[in-house]
RNA sequence: GGAGAGAUGCCGGAGUGGUUGAACGGGACGGUCUCGAAAACCGUUGUGCGGGCAACUGUACCGAGGGUUCGAAUCCCUCUCUCUCCGCCA
């Protein structure tokens, strides 16, 4: 979430940013504001109250080691008097706190000078278009109808299990999945990132660190018994690792990667855009993580999409990079960049990555800081990536390298995959 | 799942009602010494919120939330988690 102190003090320029983000209720920074006056005066009057009650307790503490047992049945009754009233602001001062943290909770990030205004994905920004077109044979198909050809995903099956939306992999599809994710982790380990196996299933409080609550659980899976929400990303529980941790400003930056299924409800979401992987409950991606310092941040944020391209490239996919419009862009993010790969027998870009940079708003709320040279703790930056998701770099590999004679393996997935062709 | 024990600062570990934000030890950091280092010695070593230009200061925090009391790390209740034993089990 949003710092209060910047809000007081930058009124003006959190509503002029907000409003890049399409945000409507303008009107909830005063509101903050005014509330937070309130919650500051009443403050106050608890405090000093709190320091009369303390120090008449300390000195009825030191009359009854002297034994003088009327002076300090005297101070208990003047003290009496302060209780009264100090419960009742106690209580007040609670409800203050509560009802501005409420507030405070439903402001997005602000975004960065550099997002371009824009309501739909229309207004996103086309950054860089690269990659040669691939070269499709006469009778090319989509790749659903490929992953029936060769026994490589099943729907239907899935359906069976569990239902739509949660592909199963078979045989050689299984494999090259599992080469993909053992490629995308040693390139992200090979750039320093340190990887992870973490939880698939996250409480309440890891949830509302990363901003997926409140008022997004929809988007998840929940396990009411436990309380348990299934992750939507690894972004989640990996950035979750430092969750209230102060670090030393020589740890910074830290980079995390990190393999996990992804569990998403998508509620709402039909038609072409759901056919064969584009769009389902369950899928494989692996994510980067970033923890940094706030002024090197929009750097690391460079670095990690340079990193993603490359990735993108080794696989010689024909790819684009967005810069998302304030209307496309999430909650959380202060400036997000998207990967699209083309899908040459859709004839369609398919969203494989988003690489953003959350400045402080969601180590504000897991309270992940740093000491600077001065000793004070500072909020560090968050950014993360996809590197990458993978049902949809599989469509698009499918389509783009479809022969005669089966599917070309990229060459730097040969290793993995164990030859040259899929059959 | 059953029984028991526990949760204190960066770590270990005291503290069972009063001036304790917390003894002691370790670590880390700074200094003295040294050509340099080690050792030794001296010192520093919390976080949030509020007030103040600042020095500084008020308040809260000893797993979480309630309660008792003039006063709680210390007593009571609830919850969560950890450990040990038994059961079950990949």
């Amino acid at each position: 979430m949003l710092q209060l102190a910047f809000i007081r003090q930058n009124r003006d320029l959190v509503k002029e940013r907000l409003a890049v983000k399409n945000f409507a209720d303008l009107d909830l920074v005063d509101e903050i504001i005014s509330l937070d006056e309130k919650r500051r005066k009443t403050q106050l009057e608890n405090d000093e109250l709190a320091s009369k009650v303390n120090a008449a307790s300390k000195e009825i503490g030191m009359l009854m080691g002297k034994g003088e047992k009327e002076a300090a049945e005297q101070k208990k009754t003047e003290v009496a008097q302060y209780k009264e009233s100090s419960k009742q602001i106690a209580d007040e001062l609670a409800a203050l706190e509560q009802q501005v943290n409420d507030l405070l909770v439903k402001l997005p990030n602000l975004p960065s000078t550099l997002v371009p205004a824009g309501k739909t994905p229309e207004d996103n920004v086309n950054v860089k278009e690269a990659g040669a077109d691939p070269v499709l044979p006469a009778n090319a198909v989509p790749h659903w109808d490929l992953i029936k050809q060769y026994d490589i995903v099943n729907f239907e099956l899935g359906v069976k299990i569990t239902g739509s939306g949660f592909p199963v992999y078979k045989g050689k599809g299984a494999k090259l999945q599992r080469a993909l994710i053992s490629y995308f982790l040693d390139y992200n380990t090979a750039a320093g990132y340190t990887e992870y196996i973490p939880p698939y299933m996250v409480n309440e409080a890891t949830a509302y660190g990363t901003g997926q609550l409140p008022d997004k659980e929809g988007q998840m899976y929940y396990m009411p018994a436990d309380n348990f929400y299934m992750i939507p990303t690894a972004e989640v529980p990996v950035t979750n690792i430092y969750r209230d941790d102060i670090l030393k400003e020589t740890d910074l930056p830290i980079k995390m990667t990190a393999y996990t299924p992804c569990f998403r409800r998508e509620a709402g979401s039909f038609g072409a855009d759901v056919r064969g992987l584009n769009r389902v409950h369950q899928f494989d991606k692996v994510e980067i993580v970033q923890l940094v310092h706030p002024d090197k941040s929009y750097e690391s944020l460079d670095e990690m999409v340079a990193h993603v391209e490359k990735l993108v490239q080794s696989l010689g996919l024909k790819y684009r990079i967005l810069r998302l419009c304030g209307g496309d862009m999430s909650f959380t993010s202060a400036l997000t960049y998207d990967f699209e790969v083309w899908s040459g027998a859709q004839k369609k870009w398919l969203e494989c990555s988003s690489v953003s940079n959350f400045e402080n708003y969601q180590t504000n709320r897991m309270k992940i800081r740093f000491k600077d040279e001065k000793g004070k703790p500072q909020l560090a930056h968050s950014l993360n990536g996809s590197s990458l998701a993978l049902p949809r770099i599989l469509a698009a590999l499918l389509e783009n390298n479809q022969t005669e004679n089966g599917i070309v393996i990229p060459e730097v997935l040969r290793p993995y995959y164990g030859a040259d062709i899929l059959q």
